[in-house]
DNA sequence: GCAAAAGTGTTATCCCTACACCCATGA
DNA sequence: TCATGGGTGTAGGGATAACACTTTTGC
């Protein structure tokens, strides 16, 4: 025990929600805990923060190392310190929420040898700790950036089209949208940009690609 | 050294901006520090957060410890925790913004034996730390509340008049508003009531005297 | 009666919403 | 030629913004 201090000093750890879209539904990243407490229920990918370590480093590097994804969008999201929610030691954690495009992450669903999977967001699995509360946050912080910001660019590959734009869209706040509304009020941001490229798709009309013209910005203009 | 960790535990703070408003002017309620680092600098009210105890009620009690306030709104605004930001140890500080009514705190503008002092939001002194850039966030975080909610209502006495309301709500817009669009939008919001009474005031007028009729709710309806 | 803040409506503009049909393609 | 999703414009309604004068009081 070679670490010690005059007073108490609780234990810092970072959560990160990582949702992600597949097979068109939002789809939240767990890791199944392999050791007590909780062992077997699935929580939030995360862990110790290092000593000399950024929170947002920290984070990233819990992701990394269980996901393999870097590079994804990543915001804090709120800091929880309840006293008894670990039943080890006094643990704060400070919590992430993130969003990456389906192709930006190595996990697949169930893979077992990870013991990490993707849950759709509104059935998930009994979880550890008050893991259930932070990852109600999460929901509604991203429910609430559709409507304010272009988080949802976070969700798409590096082109895209308008259509599967709006999917996302209508994912993400849970009701469809008109096609032409869309349209115009997307364009109107003057974040896009077409790629020149068209994609065929079926049989049907091709699709112009776009682009986003401002990958990593997430507030709107105006 | 009684307390013995296997691995390094960072030190918790929690760190507490409180507006307020006098002489027409939003003011932040600062710290005198004492002690080496940063001695004679100006600082956030904040401290060590007990290791039983909830991280809002730490910064509550922090509060109340150094300026006597207690039922003020709370939230929490942002933890920070770059390695480097304390010269002593690690130090992770979850920090919250406050308001409060000027008539609610005890603490008197420039009060020697506290050491405690409000400065107006745009005119501080050198800062300790990174609460320079704690309070910007905090700012931030104010200017962009007014526009979508009725935290501006925090900052009112219990009974206030329309024109007390608006001038609040320009000074933290930092705009003027019209007196009839104000009115029409502030009345149609549903969270007024008139208290009957009027307010003699000068050689004019008097004004009704209003009270809010849910004076903890922050987010407005619809 | 005069200065000073309280109080009060109407009009124009902009933005958001609703809504239906033609186009290009693959089979 | 037909089925499928891609692509496009306009009109109405609601909210917001602009704007000036009358009222009540204290001195």
């Amino acid at each position: 025990m070679p670490y010690s201090y005059e007073y108490p000093h609780p234990a810092v750890t970072t959560d990160i929600a990582v949702f992600s879209l597949h097979q068109q539904q939002l789809q939240l990243l767990l890791i199944r805990r392999g050791q007590p407490p909780y062992k077997g229920k699935w929580a939030l990918p995360g862990g110790f923060l290092e000593i000399d370590e950024d929170l947002e480093s920290g984070a990233k590097r819990e992701l990394k190392e269980e996901t393999g994804a870097s590079d994804l969008y990543i915001e804090q999201l709120f800091t929880f310190g309840r006293p008894d929610r670990d039943p080890r030691e006094r643990i704060i954690s400070v919590t992430y929420f993130a969003l990456a495009p389906a192709e930006k992450l190595s996990i697949s669903a169930g893979s077992d040898a990870t013991e990490a999977a993707w849950f759709p967001a509104d059935e998930l699995p009994e979880l550890a700790f008050d893991h259930a509360e932070i990852i109600l946050l999460a929901k509604e912080r991203l429910a609430a950036k559709t409507l304010y910001s272009t988080i949802a660019f976070q969700l798409m590959p590096e082109t895209f089209t308008l259509s599967e734009l709006q999917s996302v869209y209508e994912i993400l706040r849970s009701e469809t949208l008109d096609k032409r509304n869309f349209r115009k009020w997307i364009l109107s941001l003057n974040l896009l940009e077409e790629t020149g490229e068209m994609r065929r798709n079926g049989n049907h009309r091709p699709a112009k690609i776009y682009r986003a013209l401002f990958p990593d910005r997430v507030d709107m203009i105006r």
